[in-house]
DNA sequence: CTGGCTGCAAATCTTTTGCATCCTG
DNA sequence: CAGGATGCAAAAGATTTGCAGCCAG
C-alpha cells in the first residue's frame, strides 16, 4: 500500500479495493476474478476501471502480467522472479518453488541474445497436478 | 504432408493448404494470419475451418500452440523442443538458438514437481529487438 | 481547481458453437 | 455411404475505447 503511494497514482477508494485484494493473493486472477471479486464492495465499478488499474500497476511495477492461458490476461502481485506450474486439465496454476527455479532467467535478465535486449523471462511448465492425476489414469 | 496422412486425418483441400502454409513457417502466425493467408486461394474458408484444423493438428502432434501473447493464439510447426524471444515493441517472435536452449526443460519433461506430471515445458524472453533498440534510446 | 480517474455503453477482436450440407476414405 | 469436415452465422468471452462527469491531491 505505501508502495502505491510511492508511484503517484491517485490513491482512489477502488484502486485501493483492488490492491488489497491482490496483496499476497496467489490464485493469479484474471481481470474477471478481480472485477468479480470487488464487485460486493463496488457494485459499481466497471471493467474499465479494473483493466485501467491493472495497467497502470503493471506500469509501475507493482504486479506482473502473465501469459499462461491463450485467452486472458492473468496478474500475478508477486514481482519476484518466479515461474509458473500449470494444469492442463483443471487450469489450476501453481508458484514453481524457488528451489526449482532456473539459471537462466537471471542469464536472461543480465543478457543480450541475438541483438535482443532481454528484460524478462517467463517460463511455464504445463502438465498434470496430483489431484486431475488421480481423476485420471 | 506425409505425416499429416498418418494421422488419419482426411485430406481435405483447406486441411491440406493450412499444413503447407505452416510447413516451415517461422513466423509464428495466430489463426487470423492464416485465415488471411489461406484466403485468396479458399475465399470461402471460414474461421470455424480454420480452429478446427488447428485443434485437430495440435492434437495430432504435428503443430505447438504458443501462448505468448494475452490475446491470441499463436501456432509453430516446429515442435521440436525450442522457445522464444519476443519484441515487446514490435511484438515480433524469434526462435530461441538450441546452444542457448536451457537444461530445465529437459528436468521438467522428465519429472515431477509438487506432484505435478510435468508435460511440457514453454520459455519466453521478454526484451527489445535489434530494430526497435535502434529507433528507441 | 485541474488532471487523472471512473462509469457506462458500444465497439472490437478472438474464439466457440450449432447445425445443415458436403465429401473423403 | 457414413462419419468426419466444412461453411455460415450467431454467440460468447475478453479487452478496448470514447466521453461526460467526478474527485483526490
Amino acid at each position: 500500500m505505501d508502495r502505491l503511494k510511492k508511484t503517484g497514482m491517485k490513491l482512489t477508494p477502488q484502486r485501493m479495493a483492488i490492491v488489497k485484494h491482490l496483496d499476497g493473493n496467489k490464485s493469479h486472477p484474471s481481470a474477471e476474478d478481480i472485477h468479480k471479486a470487488i464487485s460486493p464492495k463496488f457494485p459499481s465499478m466497471s471493467f474499465a476501471t479494473v483493466y485501467n488499474t491493472l495497467e497502470s500497476l503493471k506500469d509501475n511495477g507493482l504486479i506482473k502480467e502473465l501469459t499462461i492461458e491463450s485467452g486472458k490476461k492473468r496478474f500475478d502481485p508477486d514481482i519476484s522472479d518466479h515461474h509458473h506450474l500449470i494444469c492442463t486439465k483443471c487450469r489450476k496454476i501453481v508458484d514453481l518453488p524457488e528451489d526449482i527455479s532456473m539459471p537462466q532467467p537471471a542469464l536472461a535478465s543480465a543478457g543480450m541474445i541475438k541483438g535482443f535486449r532481454i528484460l524478462s523471462a517467463q517460463i511455464n511448465l504445463y502438465g498434470i497436478c496430483p489431484g486431475c492425476s488421480r481423476t485420471d489414469s
